[in-house]
DNA sequence: CTGAGTGCAAACAGTTTGCATTACT
DNA sequence: AGTAATGCAAACTGTTTGCACTCAG
């Protein structure tokens, strides 16, 4: 929703400023690529996306991300595919999770709840802890299966 | 246990053997290290474990390797840390799960029912298709807790 | 003899880093 | 003025590929 991602927004302004870090051109093009982008994004595209307004070096492309996970204010997805991810780090509600489709490349957001509580009582069971980071599922959406379209 | 290994490794031969592949001295040494394996291997650490008996080239270790996963014998993991590491694909009973400890870099297996029932009636809700493919979560293992070192 | 395997070396892709320049505060 | 950000280019890392040579069937 987009008050969501507005509050995405002010979060990172604000936290990044009481950090000690400047406000210049290009972090705030890549949070603003971030918060409008419905499914984690790939450097590329994410540079691709940048450059429709201006332009950004590749490098600060990097160091701005990894400003923003240092920060835990995004994740960094591991899809499989050699290249990673980023995602918008939502303040309200659990992480979300995704299911990678190897046919056609969405990433469906799946529903957490089930499967955090699992992953939480496995954590219980070995006394381990288990982070709170979004999860790639490997797999073929709705629109992809052969049969069966919808169930 | 060994009997499982020796299972595995016979299984790979025999599967190779009739899709007409030879067999020489690099890809029966990439089995053997991967039968042997406690946990989720390297390439690197594959190659080192090999060079202990003999020399083989790391681009065969990478063709073994593909082969293997081709042929759904083996695993291809992906731990985040930018390299990828390969596991034994044992025929029986379901996929094994894995924690990566962020801290000692340990890979725990955890029970897998309870993750993967909730996987399929995530899979199930959404009518899309989730791979049985070894998952591997992140976190800080048991050893590695500061505080309830077991629990 | 044929087709697969091997392994060196070179190519590649994504990512990281060095550093001089620019810009914010 | 001081400190962080930018962005080019070069370095790095893990992986893939081209290819001549070797070997199993």
């Amino acid at each position: 929703m987009n008050v969501d991602r507005e509050r995405w927004v002010t979060r990172v302004e604000e936290t990044l400023r009481r950090s000690g870090h400047h406000r210049s051109s290009a972090r705030p093009a890549v949070v603003r690529a971030l918060a409008e982008a419905a499914a984690p994004l790939t450097v590329l595209e994410l540079e691709t996306r940048i450059r429709l307004v201006g332009r950004v070096g590749r490098a600060s492309i990097y160091h701005a991300l990894e400003l923003l996970c240092r920060h835990a204010l995004a994740y960094r997805l591991d899809c499989g595919d050699g290249q990673a991810r980023y995602l918008a780090a939502h303040a309200d509600g659990p992480v979300r999770h995704y299911l990678a489709c190897g046919r056609c490349g969405a990433m469906v957001e799946l529903a957490t709840a089930r499967l955090d509580r699992a992953i939480g009582r496995e954590a219980d069971r070995l006394g381990v802890a288990i982070d709170a980071r979004p999860l790639v599922l490997h797999g073929v959406c709705a629109q992809c299966r052969p049969v069966h379209p919808a169930r």
